[in-house]
DNA sequence: AATGAATGAGACTTCATTCAT
DNA sequence: CATGAATGAAGTCTCATTCAT
């Protein structure tokens, strides 16, 4: 998908020297979410790897030095393009906070980052996490340049109304916690809980907590 | 540790061959969890399970047939654990519906259970879940039976009020989320985010949805 | 053949568990020299070695952790066998320092120690001793030892004649070139020149240094 | 540098193709010895050949369609590089045969041909001579020279004078076994034992061989 | 029951060689 | 002629599993 919208920018013919090289380490990027979406993280080897991506096996090691690279910039990657998904959507000053903030929600839950594939590369990682220093750098570095925006804009709004007691660190901790929790569900229980529903349920909570700025019929 | 604990239960007499049996698989149980939590689970091996355990490297072999099933086994250990501790904390009769679904509360953020050692066992499992059937079955049926007792508790408290446009089903959804979503932020940022500070949210969260069961100051 | 040795000190059946261990890496190590001498070092591989050993693919890093550490136990092993053969040849105090002197030239050319199969992979080792560190101090030690021994000896044989201007230094340098250069030439033109061409050749370079110790007719 | 010398003997504008194609094999010649020096046989690849040399990776399979092949280009450039010294050295019709013979020794350990550099390089082939028949064939050709063309000159040494007993062959032998030995120390044991002690030893050893035609300050 | 040496499939990685540009 | 990305065979090492003791 990603692949595509590179190689429109170059003509196919001239996937020359230099362009070739970064198209090559995005395409063996999307194979490796391919394999451990399929087969896991311990289930993905150079093989499943270079095999999805119909390149040949010697091929990572030159474009990445080591598997474990490869992985770590993997989780790179996924985690910049969420990140720049929900900046791209608060960047504009038009928006009320309330806006803002109901714009991370939806991003956070878009089809095109919250699907069974990229969840279970996602929390492939997760589970590495708690032994693997490098994938937890990564990660949090994301984690909380989201939560310090999100308290931001909840304090913005808690000024604009009247909300007696409300804390904007504890708002943004329990945001974060139903992103996660329900990116959970919706990989565990696909069918069943969707990210439609995760959504409706981000708002509801936050028309409960700030009434005034969201409206029960928000979604 | 634990094993100590469960060994004063049984009298060391009576600790023959099937006992003795059952002794060495709960050792070698503990010893998995300890092993995951330490090196992740594709730096678990049988020889750092063995190593841990004080036990020689074919044993495991012996007693659960193949790595896979040692897997299996402990985290089916790991949901049981779990599932027995709140539902006994919900049997008495004398329990009000709120005060159950507290105590559920409580009891899913207990250190004994909400550890950082346990939870990352717990989401190595769910790492690995999104390719292997087998972690998932286990899995859900314990999340099942939780929102289902969750969700049933809810509709009492909602019939018991007067709740307008309440749907237990959602707040199960929602409590669901929360459990997982601040058992990943106590494993990923320890120190930072605590048992304690979930408890607060979720009890916080059930404040403002049954405002008329859960007073603010409930913690 | 010092398996042989090692074998006839414990019975063939009770090759019990500490002793089957130093029995493996033996073997291993004889294995490690067939192959080097057969295929030189850079077509020794794992399999040559456990191929000549009749053993498995495996077995290596399990007795010598890894391929290096093999190589470095083979060079030991070599140059331990050979110091201690001219240790052996000279620790009787009987010895007169002129027979001691003949006694090392003797065992350094001796067929258990020169022989083109132990000449081939001493000087594998000494190909790569220019850019090994490792290999360089293990050679550098044992020669170090012989030189030492021979430079004592040629200094009290020049204080028992009456040799004007001789220094013990330099004949001792001279030997250890003969030594070193005489071997390379047995192992390059086997059929040509023979341990017993070096021999003589050493013992004329005696003779002519000093004429009142060694006869010509000394071989 | 080597490289520099060499082209200054062609204008730079000859440098057509062929001359530029012998420029270029030279220069990985160079690069070869460089590596193989630095890095070892076993460790030099086409990467540190081509990397010393500055050219691109593909470049030798063009100059020497393998690498084996430039292997044995690289023994072979060594030896006749040193054979042509030592022809030169002796090409003079004017000269005594004592004075070849001492010719040869001082070109022998001449610092242009006796350094760690081409010690090393000499020595990794040595290392593998045993098990390569290519390399084997190489060096013996221009060992087997200078051994005729020192046992000539000895012959020549032994009538003019009044030697009794002396065999010009086996001074010759031990003439080589001189060379090749202390070579190995000058490698082995820089700054310890030099080319300069290896020149005065083997003409001590001259002056006690043939006492008429060196006298014992020839160094 | 328990031990741990042994096996061998399979993982990661290296690297000589090829070939489109 | 030169480049360097790509290939894939082969090497080292890991590790679940087996089995003699």
């Amino acid at each position: 998908m990603a692949i595509g919208t590179s190689e429109t920018k170059t003509s196919p013919k001239s996937a020359g020297r230099t362009a070739s090289k970064e198209t090559r380490r995005h395409q063996l990027i999307q194979a490796t979410i391919e394999s451990i979406a399929k087969h896991g993280i311990s289930g993905t080897t150079m093989k499943t790897v270079t095999g999805l991506a119909g390149l040949s096996l010697g091929i990572v090691n030159f474009h990445f030095t080591s598997k474990e690279t490869l992985f770590q910039e993997t989780l790179r990657f996924l985690g910049e393009e969420h990140r720049d998904r929900w900046r791209k959507s608060i960047q504009s000053d038009a928006l009320k906070p309330e806006e803002k903030l109901r714009n991370i929600v939806i991003t956070s839950f878009h089809p095109d980052l919250c699907n069974r594939k990229k969840l279970a590369v996602w929390f492939a990682f997760y589970g590495e996490a708690a032994s693997r220093a490098a994938y937890r750098n990564i990660m949090s570095a994301l984690d909380d340049e989201r939560w310090k925006i999100s308290a931001t804009i909840c304090e913005e709004i808690i000024k604009d109304g009247s909300y007696d007691g409300l804390d904007a660190d504890e708002i943004s901790d329990t945001l974060e916690g139903l992103y996660d929790g329900f990116c959970l569900n919706i990989l565990m229980y696909p069918g069943v809980f969707t990210p439609k529903h995760a959504k409706a349920r981000v708002l509801d909570f936050l028309s409960a907590t700030f009434p005034q700025h969201f409206s029960r019929i928000a979604a």
